[in-house]
RNA sequence: GGGUUGGUAGCUCAAUGGUAGAGCAGCGCCCUUUUAAGGCGUUGGUUGCGGGUUCGAGUCCCGCCCAACCCA
């Protein structure tokens, strides 16, 4: 990208200006007596510190020069006087611009009015930014360039630097709460021959020395339930899965989901400790069991209430309560109609069930903030669940749903082979996955009852930090290259 | 894929169809304790791209690109 102005001309003038001084512009190894927060929180008048950081203020007094210096752990105030300076250390400070990287060398001292500051005896270049940086006042607005640049949105935008923050600490307690159970982390193929575990679009590509096609995986569980076949028994695995589908608000080609399986447990067990996790997480990260969202204006627009216990209930009565008591009772055309009352629209290719379901994205799904474990969905909707031995209709499963979305399902997972290959076999429209007969292979070799969960892991960032889009939990959401 | 809204200086934003502007940043000058420092002066534009209407288009019309939101 050859494009540039005048700020960029400039910044190379002052660039040619330093070597001139023999001033080298991008340096190297500083070493620092601490970040700029431990410097802060230990500060005393007439420490002796050296410190490094980005500029991201300039007050020029004439004689002093009061500028501040960033890094990842704060903010500190450096105090340049020009007349403690020799003229040629005078002359490359005048070539420093706000956005460039220096190291500093000085005193503790207090400002009159109680700034703690750095005298600078001496300072160095570290890195020469040839570019402005964005209104440090305004912040950085336009979203497609937050998104392209996230670079900038982190330097111009906190808030976006603290969901960031969020996000990595969620991550990491995730792992850490997980560990402290018992379960142990694996990885398992991103490239897969036949991409199973979830109904979805794949990515195709292709491996050149053994000439096959190769599919980014939907979903990790049948490779983590090879694993549970071969005898690790707590597993879980964070990483990202790929789906070839539109891009939303709520959905990014490549996302991030927690799978996790627990031999000889079963979707309750699995209800209890995802209920353990997300509170756990509440706590620790958010500090509050009680998630508020806000507007674009700072008021808060909804709260969302974590507190335990989270209520659980068949989808069959959740559809009752939002579509009638008799909605299984009526007939495929009266159920048409019925949903049609509702507002909604139903495609007449759909199947029954898929009404139903469509049903419940709308009306339920999509009106539950607080969270509502959605227990004994239609068998139709879970291939890879075992159905429940009372009503052969219905999985051993929960759909959690938080925030208007799902959040997390979790099943007893099965391990019946011949049942398993009916079901994907059975499996029709929208629902139907490609069957994996290598799976099935492992499945008559024996799995242990299981129970299993997925979270996935961007809408939970979503929910727990109040973002409205995915693309603002996600560092390069993807985009459409522009040009 | 369809609908709506948007794209103007590095950033944040203005501009009835009638000379494209402001604040910040930049540049120059003044100022030895500022913190959105202040004061005076000043540079900076292919108004996303391409057509059209018009004496005249940032503005109206058509097409395209990109984005956000809604719908499928």
């Amino acid at each position: 990208m050859e494009e540039t102005n005048d700020l960029i001309a400039v910044r190379r003038q002052k660039l040619e200006a330093l070597a001139k001084l023999g001033v080298e512009p991008f340096g190297g190894r500083f070493e620092t007596t601490g970040t700029l927060a431990e410097v802060r929180a230990r500060f005393a008048e007439s420490n002796h510190e050296r410190i490094a950081g980005r500029i991201t203020a300039h007050r020029d007094m004439g004689k002093s020069h009061f500028l501040d210096l960033s890094d990842a752990s704060g903010r500190m105030q450096i105090f340049v006087s020009a007349k403690e300076l020799t003229a040629e250390q005078l002359e490359v400070f005048k070539l420093i611009d706000l956005a460039d990287f220096i190291g500093v060398e000085g005193d503790c001292f207090l400002t009159k009015t109680g700034e703690p500051s750095i005298r600078v005896k001496s300072l160095t270049f570290l890195s020469k930014a040839l570019r402005p940086m964005p209104s440090n006042w305004y912040g950085l607005a336009d979203v497609e360039q937050r998104y392209r640049q996230r670079y900038l949105d982190l330097i111009a935008n906190p808030g976006s630097r603290e969901v960031f923050k969020k996000r990595i600490a969620i991550v990491r307690e995730i792992r850490e709460f997980l560990h402290a159970r018992g379960f142990i982390e694996v990885e398992t193929p991103m490239m897969q021959t036949i991409a199973g575990g979830a109904a979805a679009q794949p990515f195709k590509t292709h491996h050149n020395a053994l000439g096959v096609d190769l599919f980014l995986r939907i979903a990790p569980e049948l490779y983590l339930k090879r694993l549970l076949v071969g005898g690790f028994d707590k597993i879980f695995e964070l990483n990202r899965n790929f789906r070839n589908e539109g891009i939303s608000r709520r959905h990014n080609p490549e996302f991030t989901m927690l799978e996790a399986y627990w031999a000889y447990a079963d979707f309750e067990t699995m209800a209890n400790l995802v209920e353990e996790l997300v509170c756990t997480l509440a706590e620790r990260v958010i500090g509050t069991l009680k998630i508020e969202h806000k507007d674009a204006e700072g008021n808060v627009s909804r709260t969302i209430d974590l507190t335990r216990p989270w209520r659980r209930a068949p989808y069959r009565e959740l559809i009752c309560e939002v579509a009638g008591a008799d909605w299984f009772e009526l007939t495929s055309e009266q159920r048409r109609v019925r949903a049609k009352e509702h507002g909604l629209e139903i495609l007449p290719q759909l199947a029954d069930f898929e009404v139903t379901q469509h049903v419940f994205e709308k009306l339920v799904e999509e009106k539950t903030f607080d969270p509502l474990f959605v227990t004994h969905c239609p068998k139709e909707l879970v291939p890879l669940a075992k159905q429940n031995r009372n009503d052969e209709s219905v999985v051993d499963v929960y759909e959690l749903v938080i925030n208007g979305q799902e959040i997390s399902p979790g099943y007893s997972e099965l391990n019946d082979p011949i049942v398993q290959r009916r079901r994907l076999e059975e499996q029709a429209g929208e629902e139907k996955q490609n069957i994996d007969e290598d799976f099935l292979v492992a499945l008559e070799h024996g799995m242990p009852p299981a129970g299993g969960i997925g979270i996935g892991i961007d809408r939970l960032v979503m929910m727990l930090t109040g973002a409205e889009s995915i693309r603002d939990v996600i560092f390069f959401p993807h985009l459409k290259p522009k040009i």
